[in-house]
DNA sequence: GCCACTTCTGACAACGTTGTCCAGCCCCTC
DNA sequence: GAGGGGCTGGACAACGTTGTCAGAAGTGGC
């Protein structure tokens, strides 16, 4: 009695911290004057305590303030109901949706999303990952930045559901969810192709991240299977840096020794369709019209001028898919690996129609 | 020696679930022949352990891919080096470089992040924090979307570190950083007042919401000092649904019986900003420039025509200030409660300072 | 009034880790 | 050679919860 006077008037003291030890079930017990199993029963809702005993027990949970402990929970049950994620960057406008989709799933599934961004760094990814483990998470969507993830093994042979999204992962076999870059990107330069063009840049990510090898790869079958020759002028797969980007586009547009100068841009993702968009309406480079396919989709593509055509993706149905994926494993399904592949769609606003001019 | 052929046979069936318990240090500790406290020992890199020893226990761990079990750890250690974060929505555009910064923050401190959406639903976001504090992370980061959060003062009381962040927590005390939406909005309508403009359009967020309530305020604030009136249907605190702010702005344009048409608008936030420039890029909008200036910047406003000025914040500024704050109150502050607010930005670009026509 | 049965309750062990404490060993010194 | 000190290793309890099992209390039938 004199005790709970005493928790009630430090607890207001509102800010002050480290104020006083976490109630547990057994002071739960205590004060309801009942045993500590009984407590369990009320908090988790099961059967076969009378509805008296159950009004005391929630009146001295309220009265103390008493939250169940589920690291103990965890150590007892062996389940965390949370699953892990662990992407390139949380807030990149392509992942994020992704992010946010997975914890829908999760939530549909009662379970937590804890969430990482690896920054495209192996060793960060890795760390990540195994802290995650460490945490017992149930299971995990990953999209790798690493190319080797035997790291994981002893992670899913003891029981952690794991699936990979947007990326193959590295030297293992596991659930896979993927956008169908290559089908995309060659649908999108044969655009281009059908509008006349004949001279198309290439600019991407590095084509060691396989999203970027596989668009790299569309582009140059679709220019193939057009009979058109590739010039190596044409292909920068340097990265996302804009000013990067706007050099290379730069070098392109105005032609190298031997080579033409391009009419028509494919771009490898939407950072870099970004910064093409920018270096193409430099004031310097409004007389000339040059046509313009991205790959992934961003907001505002229809506002600009000219609207800008694009390859999209659905960075959503991807997280939701692999979650899914995930929650289907967790549910017990022990087949074989999955190989998802969600297809692309053109979306055709303008830039991508530009005929060729020069 | 047998057991450990049949694990690894098992192991190598890669995607086979709950295959084998997980060791512990105690099978880590038979298997180097050494005490379990010796193994907890290496695991944390304690000193008092010989070479040789070391190595023994390391190759156990290795072999049978041991991993630390963080849920028994924290039940006996009491803190679980993670926090949370819980906001309105992952995937919007503002709050995903907050919860990347508060991430950054978090990592630097040795700490995981846990986050959830509350899809601006009071219900939601209470079950999401009090699922946290269960968890019994260190800290918390809440974007509120209720209005009382009396809820938390138990945990407060518990020693759950609490910061508010981009609007104030209802009926409680705990630290907060603000942008100074009040100033923001009414150094944006006195640009447009500067600009020449007198009647101006308010198309924003519902006023219970904190930030749209004080950016209505600048509103009224700026129009006052320039010795303007505000016709109520000026005003539309609506809320962000793209049909109803074009609804609205179409309302304003043409004017109603007894109120002439607006000539400019602010806009309360980044989503009614994209919407409203959807609305006067429309054809039947193009004969008249109408000025625009918006709350929140947005990647490429800066390339539509014309570009969009805005009052800009910067969301990552807030979260990592917010996650600084939280971390001194983990590393022991238990001063009063902070309120911290950080400035906003006006940038000119080009819509913002056009002259009234009409 | 007694037994069988149901309904409700509580004692106890276990989950995997870490902190405390003590024991054994080796080396050094007197 | 005995005693002291430093180093290494291990037994044990505790963290807060849940599953098991058995006991207590209440109910109905004979």
């Amino acid at each position: 009695m004199a005790d709970t006077a005493r928790s009630a008037g430090s607890r207001a003291a509102g800010h002050r911290r480290h104020a006083e030890r976490r109630p547990t079930m057994k002071d739960v017990a205590a004060r309801a004057g009942v045993g500590l199993k009984t407590v369990s029963r009320v908090v988790n809702g099961e059967a076969g305590v009378s509805t008296d005993t159950e009004r005391r027990v929630n009146e001295a949970i309220t009265a103390l303030g008493f939250r169940r402990n589920d690291s103990a929970r965890v150590l007892r049950k062996g389940s965390t109901s949370s699953v892990g994620l662990v992407l390139e960057d949380l807030a990149d406008p392509f992942y994020s949706p992704l992010s946010r989709a997975v914890e829908e799933v999760a939530r549909a599934h009662g379970a937590l999303l804890i969430n990482g961004s690896s920054a495209e760094d192996p060793e960060r990814e890795r760390e990540l990952v195994l802290a995650l483990c460490a945490r017992r998470v149930d299971g995990l969507v990953i999209v790798p930045a690493s190319g080797d993830h035997r790291y994981l093994e002893p992670e899913m042979a003891a029981g952690v559901a794991t699936v990979f999204v947007d990326r193959p992962p590295g030297r293992i076999e596991a659930d896979l969810v993927l956008s169908d870059n290559f089908t995309g990107a060659r649908e999108g330069v044969a655009h281009l192709i059908a509008h006349g063009h004949r001279r198309i840049g290439f600019i991407g990510d590095q084509p060691r991240i396989h999203t970027a090898g596989e668009r790299l790869r569309g582009y140059r079958a679709a220019m193939a299977e057009a009979g058109l020759a590739v010039a190596d002028s044409w292909v920068a797969p340097g990265g996302t840096d804009p000013q990067r980007v706007r050099a290379d586009a730069a070098r392109m547009l105005d032609g190298t020794e031997g080579t033409e100068p391009v009419t028509a841009f494919f771009s490898g993702n939407n950072r870099v369709t970004v910064a093409l968009v920018r270096e193409l309406a430099a004031p310097v480079r409004r007389e000339r019209a040059v046509a313009l396919v991205g790959f992934d989709d961003f907001e505002l593509a229809d506002l600009l001028s000219p609207a800008v055509t694009v390859v999209a993706q659905d960075p959503a149905d991807l997280g939701r898919n692999a979650a899914e994926l995930l929650f289907r494993r967790l549910d017990g399904a022990d087949d074989e690996p999955r190989r998802v592949s969600r297809p692309t769609r053109l979306i055709a606003r303008g830039s991508g129609e530009l005929p060729p001019s020069l």
